[in-house]
DNA sequence: GTTCCGTTTGTTCGCGCTCACAACCGGGCC
DNA sequence: GGCCCGGTTGTGAGCGCGAACAAACGGAAC
């Protein structure tokens, strides 16, 4: 101990080092880091003062190993590199770290339930507190609730039909909102390009679109689906094209749009003179989409700050009951939205 | 301690529990957790099964601190939501995974030194190995290598002349190609619409474009900025459409591209008919624009996992000099650079 | 049969911290 | 003057694990 020299490698300094220059015991050092009443300003100032001096910092394994409690909440992702889901991580690690906690993530490899086990285990394994699962497949939400280990997990941007809490948009009127927006356009009926089979913004999409459909009295036509990507918009686009009676088409997102977009302009079909288009998401390049497209806007940032927002809550011991949070999403007038043609 | 009964609050299981239902000290059971040599076959077995039995699970805090080491690297990150900070993020993820390593995140909310301060501080706190930055502005840079802790310190995605090791693709060169490919196409000279100041991707584009510029002996034009939004890019072809002598445009990102085509559609000038127009980046998007993007592709991910990698070497004691990792990005050709007219 | 050595297992300690409790200090009160 | 009490500080223990060392065991060599 005395024979330590503050040699090349001087250590990291501990609590007794500052305790030591600070004169005072380990554990007031202890009482200043943690707010802890009754401690002499005076004592407090040398502490402080000593912390400074010597840049201590406090390990936060010993503090995680002794109370108990890591600060860490672990966020499981899967295609992250996505606009949405990339924003949501985002708000969530703003708002986690106002919470004051640390943010440490897990990307999916695949949608079975093995993998998203993987991922929450290598989460748990870590420590972690709660965990939010930004997933939005049936499958994975599903998953996530079989696995639901002993820490508090929750879902955001999923459907909202799981058994763990949940924080979503609310997909069935968002879509309800934009097929009736062409409706009221005079469309006789809309068509749909949605979303992949089993996720839940895709189902919740078009049932909302369906909704409106049959509120109008409309023919319900039927449905073409993509996988969420510019190509497959763009596919769809080029069999829609080929549909002479199509005015109108509502796609569950705007990826899609933009890729159908383009097949349509391909094709000769000018938008909105022949049809009308609108998106879901307004993402930021949405406005500059040729024609600027009308969309249903979502603020991902928001959903994850409100996930986590859920999480702390469940968190601080209110187990109330599962809640599930619906965000209304607001329609955006663009020009590619216009009346039907002889109107 | 007998006392204690399985109460309805059971507390996790700890290495003593598992080494007493196996029948060994705790420390046979962290020899076969850990895979030292000289186990019997028979008493590791044991001792899987009392693990497996009892669902235990190490305490990563108690690991921590005893080892030194969290397991934990940090990646400070601006403008997460963005396509390439969010596909280099997953990239590290990716490769954190694979070489046994959590992943701890900390986004930038602005770019000042105090800011990477507050951010390099935090994950430090947290006590992570390593951190990798995906901060490509000059000043962030600067303000990690500023700040660079005890802790090893990789840059992705930046320009390359910090002092710090650092991973990116070869901006100058690829400007370059894109310019000399226009260049090629017959077009006198070409013209830039840069990204912002500030940002080293910025600053080596546009070099690379005027080195390209310079080695055909073509007219420097005056150079065009924008901020990498969509917007900006609108903005600026707005300008740009009224200039008559303008025949090609190289975009520092495909986004600002994404804008200028809407401009140039809305101000009657055909592309790449009156002018022709290349990107940077190869966004999963560009391939569906209208028309489709010309432009350089850069792999996010890859960079992403390169840079991680680097940062694992170094942790892995090889404190070889200050190394950077150059990839070379690839252009792709679509529709939107043609000839220049009446060639 | 003894010695020696490598394999296998157990014991003890301490990582840096927080918690529970004990000790101390000083002023107000009887 | 002695007692009580609240504010303030210190002491000891222990969180769960891995490292260092010690012990026990068994086979080979003599």
């Amino acid at each position: 101990m005395g024979t330590e020299t503050a040699g090349p490698e001087a250590r990291q300094p501990v609590m007794a080092d500052v305790a030591k220059l600070a004169g005072v015991s380990h554990q007031t050092v202890s009482r200043v880091l943690n707010g802890a009443p009754h401690v002499r300003p005076g004592t407090r100032d040398r502490v402080l003062a000593a912390i400074r001096e010597l840049d201590y910092r406090p390990n936060s394994a010993a503090r995680a190993l002794v109370t108990r409690r890591s600060q860490t909440l672990g966020v499981v992702s899967f295609e992250s590199t996505l606009y949405g889901p990339a924003s949501m991580l985002d708000g969530i690690e703003r708002a986690a770290r106002s919470a004051g906690y640390f943010v440490s993530v897990a990307s999916l490899r695949s949608l079975d339930t093995r993998s998203v086990q993987e991922a929450v285990d290598r989460l748990r394994d870590q420590g972690v507190e709660g965990i939010v699962v930004i997933a939005p497949q049936t499958s994975a939400v599903s998953a996530v609730a079989k696995v639901s280990s002993s820490v508090p997990v929750v879902a955001v941007g999923s459907g909202a039909r799981s058994s763990i809490p949940t924080v979503t948009v609310d997909n069935r009127s968002g879509a309800e909102a934009a097929t009736r927006q062409l409706l009221d356009l005079g469309h006789r009926t809309v068509h749909h390009l949605a979303g992949p089979a089993g996720w839940l913004e895709s189902q919740d999409r078009q049932e909302g679109w369906r909704r409106a459909l049959k509120a109008a009295d409309a023919r319900v036509p039927t449905l073409a689906a993509g996988d969420w990507s510019s190509r497959s918009g763009y596919e769809a686009g080029q069999r829609i094209a080929l549909l002479t009676d199509v005015t109108a088409v509502f796609c569950a997102n705007d990826h899609m749009a933009l890729g159908l977009l383009r097949a349509l302009h391909e094709a000769g079909r000018s938008v909105p003179g022949d049809i009308s288009v609108v998106g879901f998401d307004d993402i930021p390049e949405a406005a500059y989409f040729i024609p600027p497209l009308t969309t249903v806007r979502q603020d991902f940032g928001e959903l994850g700050r409100r996930a986590l927002e859920l999480l702390v809550a469940e968190l601080g011991g209110s187990d109330h009951p599962i809640s599930r949070i619906r965000i209304a999403p607001e329609m955006v007038l663009r020009r590619s939205a216009g009346p039907a043609r002889r109107a």
